[in-house]
DNA sequence: AAAATCCTCAACCGCGACCAG
DNA sequence: ACTGGTCGCGGTTGAGGATTT
């Protein structure tokens, strides 16, 4: 009959918690921090396991949770995020803060699951290795925009000619698609592209290499193994406040840039067949060649 | 007004990952 | 390398409120 019980419930007490419990857990924690969650009910004077009292303060009582109903840009959020990473919640809360993981979970079972559904994506599958070609067209478009911004964010910082013609590029192809913003997330930053690179460099854009690695068949090293080194190098190369080298940098960044560019557009075509053909054909990114005459242009 | 049904979401459960010894 | 303890995650449950019959 299963496993043990996590820690010896007898006596605890279980089930809805009362406002005194809540104020001795908060009161508890603001005064010495969670610790040990194991031991933190004997000191706080909770007759409850440490589990629940876990659960209650990352769910329910931490200060920074955001109450009220989700926003449509966090709904948006959820669903594209969902996409990529699929039931991965603490991944997806992880993207939109003052949101728990249960809370963006049990909105997804009761709301949103309804809503695609209604709209004919029949309980749409976690990532995008499966399901209706119109999930995953919208998953992968979403990885692909994640990465391409990535990668332009680090060029906005060498040659924003360059970068001006590649954003005017993708976000025309955009307009075409419903999943153009990156929600909350891109308000509290300095610009999208900053945004992208952030998600980029997180849990969803770790995910997202994991599954190029997976849809690559490969156990050498894939092309998005190869692309996160250099987005590394990259940075590496470039350290803040380096006027010096700064120059030099900048054009061997987006020489770089370029190569990953086109292993993105051979990865992507090749490998997940986005872009072109596979579900419906169009093309997200301008070609290589006019990339390269744009950084031309730029670094003269 | 009462019963039945549906819906929401806080809380529980079990598993796997991680880490220290 | 192994083991036991702890934590975090994702799936599931069920109480209670809302809505419908």
């Amino acid at each position: 009959m299963g496993r043990a019980p996590c820690c010896d419930k007898k006596g605890l007490k279980k089930g809805p918690w009362t406002p005194e419990e809540d104020k001795l857990l908060v009161d508890y924690i603001q005064a010495n921090g969670h610790g040990s969650w194991r031991l933190l009910p004997k000191l706080a004077g909770l007759n409850r396991c440490g589990k629940s009292c876990r659960l209650r303060w990352t769910n329910y009582l931490r200060p920074d949770i955001k109450r009220g109903p989700f926003t449509a840009e966090e709904q948006k959020s959820i669903v594209q995020l969902h996409g990529i990473v699929g039931n991965k919640w603490s991944m997806i809360a992880a993207q939109l803060p003052g949101r728990t993981d249960n809370e963006i979970k049990n909105y997804w079972n009761t709301h949103l699951k309804k809503q695609l559904r209604r709209m004919g994506l029949d309980d749409p599958p976690p990532g995008p290795a499966a399901g209706c070609p119109a999930a995953r067209h919208m998953a992968q478009w979403e990885t692909a925009r994640l990465e391409a911004e990535a990668r332009l964010s680090l060029l906005s910082s060498s040659g924003a000619a360059a970068t001006t013609t590649i954003t005017a590029a993708t976000t025309t192809t955009s307009a075409s698609s419903s999943s153009t913003t990156a929600g909350p997330v891109a308000a509290a930053a300095t610009s999208p592209a900053d945004v992208f690179l952030r998600l980029w460099n997180s849990s969803i854009g770790d995910s997202f290499r994991k599954l190029a690695v997976v849809a690559a068949g490969s156990s050498s090293p894939s092309r998005a193994d190869v692309t996160k080194d250099a987005v590394k190098q990259e940075e590496e190369a470039a350290p803040a406040g380096d006027d010096s080298s700064a120059a030099s940098n900048e054009v061997e960044a987006a020489t770089m840039a370029v190569d990953e560019y086109q292993m993105f557009l051979d990865f992507a075509g090749e490998e997940l067949g986005l872009f072109h053909g596979r579900y419906g054909g169009f093309s997200l990114f301008p070609p290589v060649d006019l990339l390269e005459a744009s950084l031309e242009t730029a670094f003269k």
